[in-house]
DNA sequence: GTGAAAGCGCTAACAT
DNA sequence: ATGTTAGCGCTTTCAC
């Protein structure tokens, strides 16, 4: 193991000059910076980020909490989160919760111990009060994709609008019969697509039938028995909105499996835009999120509040941050007369 | 920031009594016990593991090294090698190369100085001289997916197997002109991959038709003009193996989009069984990895190099894990007279 | 059983 | 322009 003291020994300095010419500080003479390089060369030295990081007091790592990269929201915005960490000259450590709070909590104790210098989380669930206590410690923290209040920074989209929005656009091309496939109503999002698409129902003086209200019960999955529930019942919507592509994709299988045709009998329309919605039968009409560009804002936002945090200033004020969304029209969706 | 020493005087102990206490060794009055702990929770003191670390000289972190999470393989390893690393007091530090070498090699740079244990490598490719260089002195390293030689443990599939197997029972079925949609070749997988593909013909008496095959050009999107350009051409195969399922998606996506149906008239099969290939239309027929189990012992194998590593035993010879493959039979292939 | 002290490898005043 | 030195917070002999 070839550490500083043996390089400066090696080159006939201080410590002091090698660790100043290996951080690229000036007041070095050329001359001595040149030997000092020949002999990192030369023993092919290379510097303990461990030590260093415990003397300064910074890792350059974050954490990345996601429910499950298994979702196939979160490896786009775990690109967007990497790919700037990297330019950044951050390391990023992903951590899957599966909605398990203690999961969650048990990850940030670990991290939190100062060889972590920040967290973005995707996986904030309402009773996260762990993590408003995180932030409230001075630990740099963004949320993304899910957040509860303006205490925290975060990058979101418009849940109700979108919401309102695709299903306006349901309403305009003719249907009169829409379902909703609706996640957990604890996570404010999909409460919020909740709002959108009651208040589109409404505004265009459509009846709401809470028997079009399917509400998930047991995972994702649910949706396929709750589809073909609703399917055999006494009333078949004409439109299902799903509130995530991966819903619409159990939401499609189970109308198929149930003999009806997309979009001629049923349209459906998701949330997300993941990749797989293009390549569905038939390709998905949906509303895309800028995935990527969430977790690239996330990372950047907590990088600037890392650095405010070194130069041991006051946190700027939390700021929410709203991108925009798409409706992205294809052929699981068809005009009604 | 309460430290170890400040929990000592707080206790009235030295360091040393509150370090055995904090780690659980033994030879500690169970009253001296008592009152360290009491004053570990009156200061809410939580160890700093980067001491620590510097110290004992690990970190209990582990990087994963994957071309990219968006490739639809490696949510799946990803989680089982989180999920496994997570139960033995392991972090994992995500690493997208994109196949870029460069990328790689300043990943390996910035991790190897003492603050990762080990790594877990999907992305090896041929030329990846500085992983091998890696194993070469001394450092914990577990290949999966791909693998070169049998000087770096790994745990991989059969690929000759898997495409042999594959391509035999599309001939079974029936199927005279098979085509394949090959990846790079420069990674031994997909050599493999063709080998068996062209040894089923093969060993069933089938012409070998350069025509048929499709050599990736550009990224996974490039067998979408492929295909058309097969489609269009003098000799329309009756069945088409996609060396991997995103493969199988262009391919079905691009055969649908010239008109013709799957399966009546073209037969696509797949490999890797990644969650999609059920849901798509028709369902796709593929080979499935078991991928979760793939990261799971990856990294379980890992964390026993490090374990030896760390009580200072010669490495144990590597052992490169085979696992089991299964032939998964949906809707996108079926029998010709 | 418990404490004193050395030191992991590095950085950053402070001196010179 | 360069060197000296005091730690960062922890573990671990070695003494007592």
């Amino acid at each position: 193991m070839t550490t500083l003291k043996k390089v400066a020994e090696y080159a006939g300095v201080s410590t002091s000059t090698v660790s100043r010419v290996i951080a690229g500080k000036p007041y070095v003479k050329e001359e001595t910076r040149q030997r000092v390089l020949k002999a990192v060369q030369e023993l092919s030295y290379s510097p303990n980020i461990l030590a260093k990081s415990l003397k300064v007091g910074r890792t350059n790592t974050i954490a990345l909490m996601v429910p499950s990269i298994q979702n196939q929201m979160f490896p786009i915005v775990t690109r967007g989160v990497e790919d700037t960490a990297r330019k950044h000259g951050y390391t990023v450590i992903l951590c899957n919760t599966d909605e398990n709070i203690e999961v969650e909590k048990e990850y940030i104790r670990k991290l939190q111990n100062r060889w972590i210098d920040g967290f973005i989380v995707c996986s904030m669930l309402p009773d996260s009060d762990h993590i408003r206590k995180l932030k409230a410690d001075g630990f740099p923290v963004v949320l993304t994709s899910r957040y509860y209040g303006d205490s925290i920074d975060a990058v979101i989209i418009d849940n109700y609008r979108a919401a309102y929005e695709a299903v306006s656009y349901l309403i305009i091309t003719g249907h009169k019969k829409i379902a909703i496939a609706l996640g957990r109503r604890q996570l404010s999002l999909y409460q919020q697509r909740l709002e959108g698409y009651l208040d589109a129902l409404k505004d265009h003086g459509l009846p709401i039938d809470e028997r079009l209200i399917m509400n998930e019960t047991n995972g994702t999955n649910s949706f396929y028995e709750l589809t073909q529930k609703l399917l055999d019942g006494p009333v078949i919507p004409d439109a299902i909105f799903a509130t995530s592509d991966p819903k619409a994709i159990v939401v499609v299988r189970a109308i198929k499996d149930r003999g009806f045709r997309i979009p001629e009998d049923i349209s459906v329309l998701g949330i997300d835009n993941i990749e797989m919605s293009a390549f569905m039968e038939p390709p998905l009409t949906t509303v895309s999120q800028p995935l990527y560009e969430m977790g690239a804002l996330a990372a950047k936002k907590l990088i600037d509040l890392i650095d405010h945090k070194n130069k041991s200033e006051e946190p700027p004020a939390p700021v929410v941050d709203v991108l925009e969304t798409e409706l992205i029209i294809r052929k699981s969706t068809a005009r009604r007369k």
